[in-house]
Formats: C-alpha cells, structure tokens, sequence
RNA sequence: GCUCCCAUCGUCCAGAGGCCUAGGACACAUGGUUCUCAUCCAUGAAACUCGGGUUCGAAUCCCGAUGGGAGCGCCA
C-alpha cells in the first residue's frame, strides 16, 4: 500500500466530542500503522454557525489526547489551506466545470415549494426526494435567469437508473440505487459550496486515500462517488465505524455526554484513558488485551478488527480503567497531575512552607489506590490538610458507650506519645499491635482512625497518623477527647 | 413513509463450520485479607433474537421475520 493520507473534517460549530474524537483516533491509528499522514481540515463553509472558539476545542482535544493531526490549519502543511473557506477558488472551477458540462443546472424552486414536495410524497409513501424539472431547462436561459431571480440553488444532474456500489472496509459491498437520491444540492451559489461537493473538492486537493468516517455518512457516500465521477477525481477508500451510542442506544447527543473532550479532562480522566478507552468501542485487538498504550493500540490496529454495531459508551468501565492508569503512575507523576485539582478545592497554592512536596507524595501515594478521577483528590485527602470538622457519633464504634470512647482515645494518645521520632509505618503499627495485644482492635483502631480523618472511609489509621505525624495527631486525639468529655 | 446499516452475558469485546459444556473485561453477588474503605485474591450468576434452509455437523454460511440504529436540508 503506497503510504495513506487521512483526515477528519470536523465543522467548527461544537466542540470536539466522543464522537469526533474516536473518529480522530481511528484515523489516526490507520496513519500511524502505515507511516502515512493525518489531516485535520476546518469544514467551515457555513459561515453562520462556524466558530474559531470551537475550532481551538478540537485542536485543544486532539492535543490533550496526544493525537495531534501532521497536517492542519495551525500547522500547515503540503496541502494548505485547510480550512474550506480559505479554498473558494478551487470549488468555483470545479461547479464551472459541472455547469459547463451539463452534469449540474440551477433549481429555481422556492424553499416553501420544496417543503410541500416532500411533504406530500412521503404522504403518497413515495420517497421524498427532489427530481427537479429544471434538470431539462437549457444552460444559456437558466444563466439568464439567475440574474433575474434570487432564489435558486445549484444541483447535480442525478443520472437515472445507475446502481451505486462500492467496497467498504468494514462492510463490504454496499450498494445504492441512483433513482432513490434525486437531483441533491451541491452549492447555494456558484461561490458558496455545500457539504457533500465541498468534501469531494477538499479530499481530492488533499489527495486522501482514505476516507474513514462515522456510519452516518454511508448515505452521503453515493452521492460524493457521483460527484468524483463526474469531476474525473479518484475514488478513495472508504471504512465507516460503527456509531457511539448513548445509554439508550441513540446516537450520543449533548444530552447524553456528547460533551467536550475537555470535560473530561476537567473531570479528572487521564488522557491516556481516553485514547485505551475510546480505541475499544468498536475495536479490539483480537485477543484479550485490554490495557494498551499508544504504540501497542498502533501496532495492533486493523479494519478487520473493527465491529459492525453501534456501541453504548459505558462510564463505569472508563472509571475503571482510569482507576488502572491512576494506580499505574509513580507517584511523583501523580501527585503533579493532582495538584491543580487539590489546589483549585482546597483554595491553596500547594505545595507550600507548611506543606512541602514531599508530605503531598506522601498523601497521594495513600489516596492512589482508591483514586478513580483525579478530581476526587479534593474531597478525599482533604483532611491531611486541615483539621477534619465531624459529629462526636463517628467515634462510635459498633455499640461502645462515650466513656468507652473516651478510654480508647487516651489509650492511643498514650501510644502515640509513647513512640521514638522519626516515625515510620511499621514502629507505628507494631506499637500499637503490642498494645492491643489480644484485645479488640476495632476498640481502639475505629476511634483513633475517626479522630484523625473525620471519616468513616479512609486509609488505615497507621498510614494517617505517620503522614500526620506526632504533633498533628496529638491536636486531633484531643479534638476527639474534648468532643468526649 | 422511503433507503441503507446492524444483531453473542446488563455493558464492551473474543469467536471467521467441528477446538463452544460459548472465553475475557467492566458492572453485580458471595467469600478471603481488614477497625472502615480502596487495592489484591478466589468463587458465582449472566448471552448466541426468532423461524426456515445448506451441511455428517451452524453462534459462525444463505433466506425470511422481528428488533435496534442511521440517513432522507438552501447543516456538516
């Protein structure tokens, strides 16, 4: 295969979502498997709704997801421009040369009229499509016309009676009867392209090979093959994913999380989740891996792998699997990732004189393996760093009564004092453990534990009290004494 | 309504005619470790949509039904 160019064409009206971002993916997967060239280009051609803000999103979300595009308008590259309204020129020859050549004619029926066209074939169950009368009218007489009327529109000649096949990737043969398409749209004026023209144009310019894109635009693609054949452009290959549902098997839409890929990060997923993730709905390397990198999902990626069905994107599995890439960082890497988050909860500027960066290793490498989104950090770990505020009932343990209580808590500040500094896990624990000797632990172990986290679910109570160390888990046996007393 | 696509546990995937008593992962349940939780370990429950063919043999091939999805713009 000679090297493959792909691309994504995304519109600039919405954010870079799940969607778009597994279609980015599997591109660029493709591209890197066989050294070719990944291409992003701006379809911005509908002026009122294209936003360069939504733009940066996409670029923002390729970048934070480490799939960064070789060729695209920030960039540049062979092919520039890459944005569609930078390449006018290109689509004013090509609706000349279909003019000229009588394979497109100007429709001059009105908005409304087409609108009771369609209404009123689907009624008649006849599929709604627009077979234009205007096909017929001669090229010199509709010029004239246009300079007289305003409303019209430029459409392809749809040959009648033609079978549409074509190969796919994924799906094989697909095929398509030319009857059923009608005389589609392909510019609103001879400088103001429309979608399925426009790409033809842009993938031809940009010599792609490979047109891999969601499976809603398998009916656009006997169209754009019509267009190809009457411009004399090459025909690309063309593989069609399967789409991304929702948990009601629509779709994804805003309403269920088609939201920006930055959301996630903002939520506390890891990119690399993401990327794993994302490569898995729909795909699968053909054994049993699950947990794979950059280089591994590259190597192992191929069309035939790709499944035919929509799949649910499912929130507790990414969790997961966040929770998997969490606890398989250091944690010095880890702590850098959390900081911000702990930071922005705590309303601090860690790490700081009374918080150094090694107390904060010290807390993460606790909270690492009960981590499912970095954001979680906050709520979590917050008692490390301010004295935890708590109902006296959660030093309860099972049934003790407050003198009970109160006992164990004077018992363990004893042991604490008891202790030689420097501390360290293991003095810790086995003092206590002599302590407790036969007894219960839970007596002695649940209040403690309460004392210095405030929670009923946290890290043992050893692991807490070394972090803390001896003058902070004196104040707090203290706190809990005076609650007490 | 018309056209097209799809169909294995709740979810994501494995399965390319005999290796299937259908495998893995998430989630779920139970047990172990444990003061609590998480991690970790073990165990369990859980699916080939249905009906016809083809074949010695079908989850796998063919046809049909059913179900789900997408598209049908002077959006992309």
């Amino acid at each position: 295969m000679s090297t493959p160019r792909v691309r994504i064409a995304p519109s600039p009206t919405g954010n870079l979502h799940i969607g778009t971002a597994r279609t980015a993916l599997f591109n660029y997967l493709f591209a890197k498997r066989y050294g070719g060239s990944f291409v992003l280009r701006i379809e911005d051609t509908d002026l009122l709704r294209s936003d360069r803000k939504y733009e940066a999103d996409i670029f923002e979300g390729l970048r934070w997801l480490g799939i960064l595009p070789d060729e695209c308008p920030e960039q540049g590259g062979p092919f520039a421009p890459y944005r569609q309204t930078e390449r006018m020129a290109d689509y004013v020859i090509a609706i000349k040369k279909l003019l000229t050549e009588g394979t497109a004619f100007y429709c001059f029926h009105s908005e409304a009229e087409l609108v009771a066209e369609r209404q009123q074939l689907m009624g008649a169950k006849r599929p709604p499509i627009h077979m234009c009368e205007f096909r017929a009218l001669d090229a010199r007489e509709a010029e004239i016309l246009t300079e007289t009327k305003q409303d019209y529109i430029i459409r392809f000649k749809t040959p009648l009676g033609r079978k549409i096949v074509f190969h796919d990737l994924i799906r094989g043969e697909l095929s398509f009867d030319s009857d059923l398409l009608g005389d589609f749209s392909i510019a609103k004026r001879i400088d103001v392209p429309l979608y399925n023209f426009a790409v033809v144009v842009d993938d031809y310019a940009m010599h792609i090979t490979h047109v891999i894109r969601g499976e809603d635009h398998i009916p656009n693609t006997p169209k754009q093959l019509l267009l190809i054949e009457a411009l004399s452009f090459v025909v690309p290959e063309y593989a069609h994913l399967p789409l991304i549902l929702g948990p009601d098997r629509s779709k994804l839409s805003k309403r269920h999380g088609a939201t920006s890929i930055i959301d996630y990060k903002n939520a506390g997923y890891l990119p690399e989740t993401l990327v794993n993730f994302i490569a898995l709905l729909g795909w699968s390397p053909g054994d049993d891996r699950e947990i794979m990198s950059h280089r591994e999902l590259i190597a192992a990626f191929s069309f035939e792998k790709i499944q035919k069905s929509g799949a649910i994107f499912d929130v507790k599995k990414l969790d997961w699997m966040n929770g998997e890439y969490i606890r398989a960082k250091s944690v010095s890497e880890l702590t850098e990732l959390v900081l911000p988050f702990l930071n922005t909860h705590l309303g601090l500027a860690l790490p700081n004189s009374d918080f150094p960066k090694e107390y904060i290793k010290r807390v993460i490498a606790l909270e690492q393996p009960r981590l499912k989104k970095l954001a979680e950090i906050g709520s979590a770990a917050e008692y490390f760093f301010r004295p935890p505020v708590y109902e006296k009932e959660l030093l309860r343990w099972k049934m003790m009564d407050d003198s009970a209580i109160l006992t164990s808590l004077n018992r363990s500040a004893e042991i604490i004092n008891s202790i030689a500094e420097p501390w360290s896990p293991t003095d810790v624990e086995r003092a206590f453990l002599a302590a407790i000797g036969e007894g219960s632990k839970g007596e002695l172990l649940w209040p403690l534990r309460a004392a210095m986290s405030g929670r009923k679910i946290s890290p043992g109570p050893f692991e807490i009290l070394t972090v803390l160390g001896k003058d902070k888990s004196g104040c707090r046996i203290g706190e809990a004494i005076k609650k007490c007393s």
